[in-house]
DNA sequence: TTGTAAGCGTTATCAT
DNA sequence: ATGATAACGCTTACAA
């Protein structure tokens, strides 16, 4: 049989708003209101434009509402690592509370240098977020700049400061250092050592152990930096250095995370230390395992649920325009005694 | 008439190429070929363009770019969760590989329903992203058929089937499943459980065990199934149940992730079990800390980072033109045999 | 309730 | 080498 194309098609035939009110009846702007508006369009018509949508397999291009709109209803974020439960369990709740203000999150890991961060900054600017998501306070000048030009929230987390570029949610690594310190003497222990990866701020928390311990007038802390992130094995490794290496001979390891405090007790096991008494063990973070560990761990818990989903609040009220109580907001952090120290 | 246009709404002194353009004397398509095609433009002109540029700060606007290209530079992405190390490490070696070809991921939870999904990709096919990926193979009819009108390439991963929308890769389940029971039996154990976790994945592996164990002539597996997520918690209460209330005295135990292996483990140290002589363990995964444990993991090895290189190769080939070898890639899997079984 | 028209800030296509 | 002009597919006045 012969067979005319009795449609002329420009590009693939995509289907758009003009497409579907054509088949409808109706026109485009028709078919956004029934979209965005649907009370103002009378059920009938609505019905037909439902119908057509729904038969076409539409779907409506964000890109042109957004250039339309000037809202492109997308955050972005940028967080140090994409596979550290760290961040993505704050992450998490960030997401889900910007999810339900219909918001979607386009994600990126930051190198470590701050010549890589702002590269990855202007990527983010330039899809016109409708705010932005910052892991950690510092920020090469230019950054500040363009960020603060782009006139959007910018919500800086995981770290505290005084002079946020605009809100800021997080808690003070240097406090959490001391915290530990503080616990370490009160407990009595005359040896400590640090397990610390190689990290910004786990150096301040150690930094802040250790000068406070210092001050206190304890024993010199012996350290060992992990070279990559952190993992059990370099948790493993660490303990053997500490014993084998640099004559560490028992009392207290304060490690940057729990998982490297994990790393250690396996390692200890391993060499039939016994925990608490001959080596205490104190971690970071407060991950999952942490209090199902044997020994149980004691480490610093820090909310990170609470503060996902604090920063999306910040940024969802700024967005309304309400009056902003704090522009910091300090969530603190807790020590979380267990057995293991 | 023109004097009214001049008033229509004003907005706040954003940075275009068009302002940039005229405080360079040049028009703003000149700019824009500046920044696309730097070689089209005369040095001086160059020069005097990106001074302007980073003087202004400005940033250009992707969403117009996109609209007027008609691609993107967005790629979507759909895991089960963001906050499982399994998916994260695949998605951080696509995340690499794209974002090295000019390619930004967005990425997004995927609810446990296929409504979910199909919402799910509805909202970023709406960003008009140039290829998406997903996690599994199971979508609504309904899913497929937007995902193929959107025709961008689509990978698949973490499963794999004959028929996949456009592209897959992955490895059998099942496959993974039936050698685990292989293994167990001709290590000759005499009894097995299983401890899985609430995935669809988790339980075709757990029923490919179990069935074959059962067609090799084994006797009957004794199952935990995890009401949530996998954690060190479940594990351990999984193995409490199987052995306080499920009366399985020994053999061996076939956890769906590494995280429940290590959970069975602590809590088999902590009831003094020797492993793996009384009980042996075999997690799945091989995630970093499984070599390390006492006793090392023996597990299932999948090469997720592979996993997530393959399925950029496969969706920067496809965007190249260039013949598809093949459109399903299995990366397989491997038995590590470790202590503990 | 529905339609018309003017942007939104780029890229693509021709001219010059 | 540079520019004018038309898309791109929407949203937002404003008109009917």
């Amino acid at each position: 049989m012969e067979q005319f194309k009795t449609q002329k098609r420009k590009r693939k035939g995509r289907v758009t708003m003009t497409t579907v009110g054509r088949m409808a009846g109706v026109s485009q702007v028709t078919v956004s209101r029934a979209l965005s508006e649907p009370d103002k369009v009378s059920p009938e018509t609505l019905k037909r434009i439902q119908d057509t949508i729904e038969q076409t397999g539409f779907v409506p291009n964000a890109i042109a509402g957004a250039l339309a709109s000037q809202r492109s209803n997308l955050v972005t974020a940028l967080v140090p690592s994409l596979t550290n439960i760290v961040y993505s369990s704050f992450m998490k709740t960030f997401n889900d509370s910007m999810k339900e203000a219909n918001y979607q999150i386009l994600l990126s890991e930051t190198g470590f240098n701050p010549a890589d961060e702002q590269e990855a900054i202007a990527a983010h600017l330039s899809r016109r977020p409708d705010a932005v998501l910052l892991t950690g306070i510092h920020h090469s000048s230019q950054t500040r700049r363009i960020l603060l030009g782009a006139d959007i929230p910018v919500v800086e987390v995981w770290d505290i400061t005084d002079s946020p570029i605009d809100m800021c949610v997080g808690f003070s690594h240097v406090e959490a250092g001391r915290s530990v310190a503080d616990y370490v003497h009160n407990k009595g222990y005359e040896t400590a050592a640090t397990v610390t990866a190689n990290d910004e701020r786990a150096h301040r928390r150690r930094d802040a152990f250790t000068s406070r311990l210092k001050s206190i007038g304890a024993s010199p802390v012996i350290a060992h930096d992990c070279v990559g992130p952190a993992s059990i094995e370099s948790g493993r490794n660490a303990l053997s250095d500490l014993v084998d290496r640099q004559g560490f001979r028992g009392g207290v390891v304060f490690c940057s995370s729990d998982v490297l405090a994990h790393g250690v007790i396996i390692e200890a096991q391993a060499r039939k230390i016994r925990m608490p008494d001959q080596m205490a063990i104190i971690g970071f973070g407060d991950q999952e395992f942490a209090a199902h560990l044997e020994p149980a761990l004691t480490t610093v818990r820090v909310d990170r649920e609470r503060l996902g989903e604090e920063a999306a609040e910040a940024i969802l009220a700024r967005m309304r325009d309400e009056p902003i109580a704090r522009t910091v907001i300090d969530i603190g952090f807790q020590l979380m005694v267990r057995a293991s120290a």
